[in-house]
DNA sequence: TATGAATGAGAATTCATTCAT
DNA sequence: CATGAATGAATTCTCATTCAT
């Protein structure tokens, strides 16, 4: 049995939080992964790491707090992923396509993450968790967005669309694919169905040789 | 005071809805804009339309079959929006256009739709209840599918991409434009912004027309 | 489809209830037929007949008048089982093995009538229930201890143990019998069990020869 | 005001359940004596001890749970009651009077008992709760059989009559006394019309002198 | 007579949180 | 740090009954 949280940024985990504090952090991961959002309650959190209920108070003072800490080790893992990728050696085409594929192996070896970034409600419409996850997709469009604009600039990618634009087109089609793997109930391979994406991906954007020819 | 569900596909509403379940929907749907989909208990619905709680179940027998209504309700009209852009005489880009604007127009006017639509776990993770969102979105996705290879044959459209993977890509964008929407709290104008899409997505899957010259 | 109610007692149908009263006493011991007494809900009540909640109210005032009604009922059938045993030209074990054998049989066909009779708080503890069936246990045991007392002057009956201690040891053995056979479900042939009661009953309380002789 | 289940068993009490668990079992026996089983809310359960509504579920899962508990406590004592008995070093008839009697005291003392015993819905039909008190009959029925083939060996008891039968006819005559006393609200001296009962059972059973001495 | 709709009371259960020990 | 116990508010749902039409 793999706990998830430890595995990922020990660091994070281990600066910034408690030995119990991630022993919560892995439980409520745990509990998303089988259940859903909604089977995330302080009972079923305390039972699973075997204390009582009030305990989980000791180290969070609320489940918002748990939920939010959730999100700062998972957007920790997901944006230190951008930024390994961003900081590469390599053309535009292969870390967009790291980018991705990157994404969708974290996803596919831990289906809670792809649970909790897909989460609307996350809980009670809470602003702070929202503004969360809104924070890590902002990192991640700031990171496409740097690639597609060094692609444009050394002629990869097409330039008749805005860096942003692509950016926009490329995370919402690699969302939904996530959002219906998901649904499914993660029945079908991610990372199998993601290469089929980023090959779509990389025919639309890329520059048309053509162009170059003819101008 | 806007009533939602009366505006829309009066047949239905007429047909197979009674007033008062009309009435119940119309509420549980600006209970859901209001304040998400857990603002949706029997309580608030009863006190929204000034009845008991047990009155509900007079009109619905479970929380479920809210849901559910409500679902085929919204399905209804965003499908039957489908089938006439799908029936229009026109080229692809337009209709493609029609497609996505109207259903933009639909969630603008009407908010709470998109969090329906958007939400994972509508209530206890019950699977009738996300297997209609999922009809739902892949009449959607045929429609595409159907536009884009009308498209393709008439050489509207790129052919060096499979139709179902274009459609892929622009549901996921539009639904990305939603969700970010809906996040924001509403906060920018989702039909302005939709219009950038839209020419984006054009730019993107357009035929070349060097392609033909070159040939 | 048999319907319970019509099949016996006509008179007492016909004289005291109305067409619409019969069709409710019918249901009503369908439903505890069907579910036991908690089965036996207004609802559940018009639904089976085919008409609203309200329309019950019509015909009786109250929930506890469809049950005392039933009762009623069933009374009329059960006593008038005893009367006509009662009546009848023969010796006293043939008398008490009418009573039990036709009383056996009567619920065989009924199991409702079972459910109801062995019922110890039918409805809220109304004391006017219980009393109903009071009487009809009251009835029975007068019948008995008539026939044993008729048994004990001919000498077929023991005459050591009063006739009323006799009669109760009867009533209770029996209705031990048909509680088992609730309990189980009606899963086994209670008037075929019923024989072998009857003749340890018999053999129980017949005046022993020797007595006689021994004098 | 006695607490019921604190003065039996009070092994099985220490050993299986805590100190608030024994308390809420109390209380539902009391609640069950004082207006059936009906009156067995959770409402009325945690208003008899003094706590919210919620508190009872952190001592038992569930109503049912409650009551199944309280069946097993019900069935230890009065199963334990029949083992000392059928441990006893007595003739047959001591101790049939013994079972009876015992059985009886306990019921006198604890009308509660008498209720959940005799009552057949229990709680939803829970097939759970019935099987329990299966379970108790069948052991009563056990040692029943056992005193009396021992007191058909000694030449006590009849053997013209098989011992299954004795001790059906046995149990339900007890059975019967006890369910006229509960319908008629406990409003005669139990142990009293016991002892009447005892003596018929007695001399109903026994063997008959003169048969041996005409053998 | 019956319908359609509503009421009011109450049912069991869940949840996040608090607090004395 | 953790436990055991409790709180209070909320949740879905059921039931007998009433009443205008």
């Amino acid at each position: 049995m793999c706990t998830f949280a430890s595995e990922h940024s020990l660091t994070f985990m281990e600066t910034i939080l408690s030995k119990r504090q991630t022993e919560i952090i892995d439980a409520a991961i745990k509990l998303i992964g089988e259940g859903g959002i909604q089977a995330l309650t302080i009972k079923n959190l305390s039972a699973e790491i075997g204390v009582v209920e009030g305990a989980i108070y000791r180290h969070f003072k609320s489940k918002i707090e748990v939920l939010s800490t959730l999100l700062d080790f998972l957007g920790h893992i997901i944006v230190s992923h951008y930024e390994n990728v961003g900081a590469m050696k390599a053309d535009s085409f292969t870390k967009i396509q790291k980018m991705i594929s990157g994404q969708l192996k974290l996803f596919a070896e831990n289906p809670p993450y792809a649970l909790v970034i897909l989460s609307d409600g996350l809980y009670k419409n809470e602003k702070t968790l929202h503004d969360k996850i809104f924070q890590i997709m902002q990192k991640a469009k700031s990171t496409f967005i740097n690639i597609i604009e060094e692609g444009q600039k050394s002629g990869e990618i097409r330039t008749d669309i805005a860096s942003d634009q692509i950016a926009f087109v490329i995370m919402g089609s690699v969302r939904l694919k996530v959002n219906q793997w998901s649904i499914s109930g993660f029945s079908f391979d991610l990372q199998e169905r993601g290469v089929i994406l980023i090959s779509t991906i990389k025919t639309l954007i890329q520059a048309q040789k053509n162009d170059d020819i003819n101008k």
